[in-house]
DNA sequence: CTTAATGCAAAATCTTTGCACCGGA
DNA sequence: TCCGGTGCAAAGATTTTGCATTAAG
């Protein structure tokens, strides 16, 4: 396959799993770009795609813009926070095939996999509003 | 509930329930625009917006660029052809309640809802791939 | 009459691409 | 050597916003 094992992209990688969390592609690169100046923001996203493509790594599609990469492989669902937009992983057992198989029954489609995201309000911004109400940020 | 009954707003949501399918902001303004060539972008897009936030209709997040709008408003799940990028109702019964308490235990987060959704191969692109040799991985 | 909603275009986001140069295999 | 990878900036695609004007209530 394609892959030339450049250092760069060593170092996105392993910046992303120092993020930990489902940094935005832009989120890499800031981090990548405090540490290594000359990388440019195409060579991140190029890269994030790539890894993504091949499987190394996670994409998670969220509501709120921008694509979020995980370090994770390995399927998985997540929670986003309505509130402040955070996403986390939710480690619950993954659906039973039964679902796919109504759903390519229902549709017609011959299904290959499916995504599952919670929408939620996230600990702290349930602390940040013991009242109620009006969200002010 | 709506604050101004304008007669744009109901001409933006006539139109996205005569497509029925799945359009994108962008296709329900072509639609708008060509029956009434007087009505802005923004408008399309401001007011989509507002009826989503209402719960008047849905809005359905696609890995492929733009968000797509639902005429119905009530939850059900989605599946996206990944050759052509067409958008269709899975109308399978919900997923049980457990699952949002199994992923509100698993994330501390307060969980409102989900979003399922399916990828696969439409019968359209299926038909036009009908050589398949079992090689899907 | 009041003021939210509209229309237009410019701005803001997020991501991809063209091109010349560089470095890994 | 050879050609994919990189960096930069400009181009693309999608959505939002500022502001004067219009129209709903």
């Amino acid at each position: 396959m394609p892959a030339r094992n450049t250092v760069q992209r060593s170092i996105i990688e392993d910046e992303l799993r120092r993020l930990a969390n489902h940094p935005t592609a832009d989120e890499v690169y800031e981090a990548v770009r405090a540490e290594h100046p000359s990388i440019g923001k195409a060579t991140v996203y190029r890269t994030l795609n790539l890894l993504s493509d091949e499987g190394e790594i996670g994409r998670v599609r969220i509501n709120n813009g921008a694509d979020r990469f995980d370090h994770q492989a390995f399927a998985h669902y997540h929670v986003r926070c309505v509130e402040c937009g955070r996403v986390d992983d939710v480690m619950i057992a993954l659906l039973d095939e039964g679902v796919n198989e109504a759903a390519a029954e229902a549709s017609g489609y011959q299904i290959l996999g499916h995504t599952l995201q919670f929408d939620g309000v996230c600990p702290v911004c349930r602390a940040g509003e013991k009242n109620d109400g009006a969200s002010t940020a």
